[in-house]
DNA sequence: CGAAAACCTGTAAGTTCTGACAGCTTAAAT
DNA sequence: ATTTAAGCTGTCAGAACTTACAGGTTTTCG
């Protein structure tokens, strides 16, 4: 528990590069912070329509199957915490399912005697609309692992922060092509206020420029966003946050 | 530096109710971990072209005012950063700027001028494309207060977490109307194809249902979202997630 | 039952976008 | 000095979207 550790696994994370090296880390993690399991797992929305997942398990075999098989994943109240939270859920803070909630009770039961009896989940989220979500657990009773958990949180929360950069980096490398597609100027101003519902004539008067100049950088964007027409490559412009190029 | 003391920030985040609690706490975690000024910014887009900002500043006036003025916010390299990564970033750990980029090293040394000489930097990203930033500054030199700095990182990293939420809450209840707009199956399903690229002729072919019918469910949807068309309606969806109803 | 909401479908005129054609200027880089 | 990239502009036909009209069924809830 002491800060030295936490330092160690950052720094082991910085310098991984595949998701190998992840998975022996989290495991590292693991170990120094109590626990039995860990599962990641993090979307990332190339297409909105079929994200690209990508999952770090480290839980028993048979409860991921049976997890993605059924699609639990729709179930999960940790999952749904995540999507919309940024802090830790440690889960004895889970409220209990609403009565008629059978799924959901099925569930958690499920997972109770697959050992995982109590953890947390760290919901993280990135600056391009990936969602990712790190689970660490134990078999432990709640209430024995409390104080425990409480106290690791500070520093698996950071660790994950670490953890979604370092998966970020090798999935860049070793398998998708999280392109960036470089945009000119002209181009997001296009696209932004076609994302604001302007028409090219109106985007036009606004950039001072005739209107088929405004169609003519929408066309150019979408060509290299690799998109087949303006609705697309509003969409993947807006995730990828290529617009709003100015914080303030 | 105790856990007790972040627990019982938490607590007070959790139960801020108004913008100026917000700040007294923010206060606070300055005095408990050895900083002297704090700010904290968030984006969240309402607009894409004009989001919403909102403050909540530690900082001297004076170079709040300058640095809001000139538009240093383009400038920063923390800001770059914090668009970027999730990551905290301790200032000492900043390259120096590129030989060439002067308004970089002008900037820099303004900062330093302001009292604003040592700190770190958290990046905080919310599951609805919110975009935040909670910077805790000392006018120590960078050697003395790197160790202090890396023993507080794991909590005020934690705390920027809640702080966010806190904000969000507050924002949502005493000034903009984060408005959920509730779509309903078929027309977010729509909206999801139509973001895809697909014409409404195609989505019909995908939903087996007529292609006017779509052209209904993404007219009623741009009704709901409060938008001007369909591009419009696409780019809301995407910011405000309303998207990708499934995880997995 | 009656009302509301989700869901579904059609026509027609007008507007906007798309794709394919062709060509210009200016600034930076080799 | 030549190339490259960004930025800019035009026309035209056909596809797609918008708006406004007018209807329908099914499910849910009070």
């Amino acid at each position: 528990m002491t800060p030295a550790i936490c330092q160690e696994i950052i720094e082991a994370l910085e310098a991984a590069g595949t998701v190998e090296e992840i998975h022996e880390i989290c495991s590292r993690v693991c170990a120094y912070y109590g626990f039995e399991h860990f599962a990641y797992v993090a979307r990332i929305p190339v297409s909105l329509a079929k994200p690209y997942m990508c999952y770090v398990s480290g839980f028993p075999e048979e409860w991921r199957d049976r997890y993605l098989g059924l699609g639990y994943m729709q179930i999960d109240p940790v999952v749904h915490h995540c999507l919309k939270h940024v802090t830790p859920l440690p889960w004895d803070t889970l409220m209990p399912p609403e009565k008629g909630d059978k799924p959901v009770w099925q569930f958690m039961g499920e997972a109770r005697e697959f050992g995982l009896k109590s953890g947390v989940s760290l919901p993280m989220h990135g600056g391009f609309g990936e969602t990712a979500l790190l689970s660490l657990t134990s078999n432990e009773s709640p209430e024995k692992s409390q104080s425990r958990i409480r106290a690791a949180l500070p520093y698996v929360y950071l660790i994950s922060a670490y953890l979604h950069e370092a998966m970020r980096r090798v999935i860049a490398s070793e398998q998708i092509d999280l392109n960036k597609a470089e945009l000119t100027e002209r181009e997001k101003e296009c696209l932004l206020w076609a994302a604001e519902g302007k028409t090219s004539w109106e985007t036009a008067q606004i950039l001072h420029v005739s209107e088929r100049t405004v169609i003519f950088h929408l066309q150019n964007a979408a060509k290299k966003l690799n998109v087949v027409n303006r609705q697309h490559a509003i969409a993947r412009a807006v995730v990828m946050g290529l617009i709003t190029p100015q914080f303030g």
